[in-house]
RNA sequence: GGUGGGGUGGCUGAGGGGUCGAAGGCGCUGGUCUUGAAAACCAGAGUCCGUUCACGCGGACCGUGGGUUCGAAUCCCACCCCCACCGCCA
């Protein structure tokens, strides 16, 4: 949610906003109901005004003949109000549907273009692996290991399901220990979130109404939430926060369920797209500023990158363009690996600041130094999805026999350096 | 699932038709005292909207939305949310 003041200070930025992140919504249309709101507010209050003076006498003593004639007068006030306050209403139902469309301002540095193919690359890390044999997909070499299991998971979850087992599930594990040690070394709060969350809280962080399409809802009207995000933002809905805690910076753990709809054909085998899935998520609350957000921001974004040249996978950083950037947010980063059977970078971690867009919505302040209460600045970052990393993890590491090499960081975790040197066990 | 009780400022908590933007306490800001701090004492301070160059003025806000009334934090209705006890289950 932008400040109505600032869109109508800065009505062609927030068109010009509109225009590059390809959302239609109508700022000049805005800008009349917000006027038509004006006019009837101040005549509304006027009216009241009145209406409190006539009261004030009513009440100071008068005689009642003098007390009659102020009630009929009140009566026709009450009369001529009601119609006004009616017509403020209905103005103010057509603003607030408005004011849900009008996206955040995008920074300066995002690209235009219309989808992820136009999002500009920024950095390159790693050496895409060369193979002096034929390699395999990650649901050859993790069904051949039996780490994974995709028809049992399709017989007993539905389309997209999964079971990972042995290594499969225990580098799940391991990559989830490895990642709170290495995150909260640098100073976050480990939280593990709901899933569950009420509705409110997906129009918090930007997710409803425009996209109630991609989430599960239960019979109780709840939702079920498509990333940590949701719930840990929620945290400190409708609360005034000490701004000496600021930066608060969480870890949270969370399963997360995506309908995926509109992507029926897309990534159809394997792990790389699924309904159900685990994810660790950055989330920070910061000072309101854009220095700070942008600071943070970084920050996030090189925590994700650092964690992924540690497994030793390479991977490259873009910058999203407008069309690929969410109504609430400011600027994007996503951080794709190498998946060798695609030939392509696939999103593993996407870092978004989004200034006061979700606090306002949310209604998370916090009180200054000087004592004043403003909206915190919120951003967030993928800390590692799973079981997504081991697609890129499994296909980069795999090696002739048909073994898969253990980064060094995780064989700690793992007690082994490499799954499938033995002969593997059959698939039961 | 059943039955009660409740939602009031940054927090806690009184108030049950007009004198209530709302007592008291905590916390906060400034001052007195003190070498400094603490304590004590004194004083101050809500948020949002509109309007104004500004001092200011006006309005709204006691969970949300309706209603009753000349007038609602207070009475009525609906909804949302919380709590307690019982039942059921881990």
């Amino acid at each position: 949610m932008l400040d109505i003041k600032f869109i109508r200070e800065n009505k062609d930025l927030v068109k010009e906003a509109a225009r590059k992140k390809y959302i239609d919504v109508d700022i000049d249309e805005l800008i009349e109901v917000d006027d038509k709101r004006r006019e009837l507010l101040s005549r509304v209050e006027k009216k009241r005004a009145e209406q409190n003076a006539v009261s004030d006498a009513i009440s100071a003593g008068v005689t009642d003949r003098e007390r009659n004639t102020l009630i009929d007068k009140m009566r026709i006030l009450k009369e001529e109000l009601q119609v006004e306050e009616e017509e403020l209403k209905h103005t103010m139902s057509v603003w607030r549907e408005i004011m849900l469309q009008v996206p955040n301002v995008p920074d300066m540095s995002v690209p235009e273009g219309n989808s992820d193919g136009d999002n500009k690359e920024i950095k390159v890390w790693g050496e895409k692996p060369t193979f002096s044999f034929t390699p395999k997909s990650h649901i050859d070499i993790m069904t051949h290991l039996d780490m994974a299991d995709f028809k049992r998971g399709v017989k007993v979850s539905g389309f997209r399901g999964y079971f990972l087992k042995n290594d499969g599930a225990l580098l799940s594990y391991a990559i989830w220990n490895y990642a709170q040690d290495f995150f909260l070394a640098r100073g976050f709060t480990p939280m593990i979130v709901p899933a569950i969350v009420r509705r409110s809280n997906l129009y918090g962080t930007g997710h409803l109404p425009n996209e109630a399409e991609d989430l599960y809802k239960t019979q109780d009207e709840d939702f079920f939430a498509g990333t940590a995000e949701v719930a840990t933002m929620g945290y400190y809905a409708d609360e005034v926060i000490d701004g000496s805690k600021l930066p608060i910076k969480f870890l949270s753990f969370s399963p997360c369920y995506r309908r995926e709809a509109g992507s029926h054909g897309k990534d159809t085998k394997g792990l790389i797209r699924v309904h159900e899935f685990f994810k660790i998520e950055q989330v920070i609350l910061c000072e309101a500023a854009h220095d700070e957000s942008v600071k943070w921001h970084e920050w996030l974004n090189r925590n994700a990158e650092e964690f992924i040249e540690s497994l030793g996978i390479p991977y490259h950083t873009v910058i999203n363009c407008g069309g690929d950037v969410g109504l609430s947010q400011v600027k994007k980063y996503d951080i794709e690996l190498w998946v060798p059977m695609e030939k392509k970078y696939r999103e593993i971690s996407s870092a978004s600041y989004f200034h006061d867009f979700q606090t306002r919505r949310f209604n998370i302040k916090y009180r200054d130094q000087n004592g004043k209460v403003q909206y915190a600045h919120s951003l967030n970052c993928t800390a590692i999805p799973t079981p997504r990393i081991l697609v890129s993890l499994v296909e980069n590491f795999q090696r002739e026999d048909g073994s898969v090499v253990i980064p060094k960081v995780l064989r700690k975790y793992m007690n082994k350096d490499a799954i499938g040197t033995e002969t593997p066990k059959a698939a039961a």
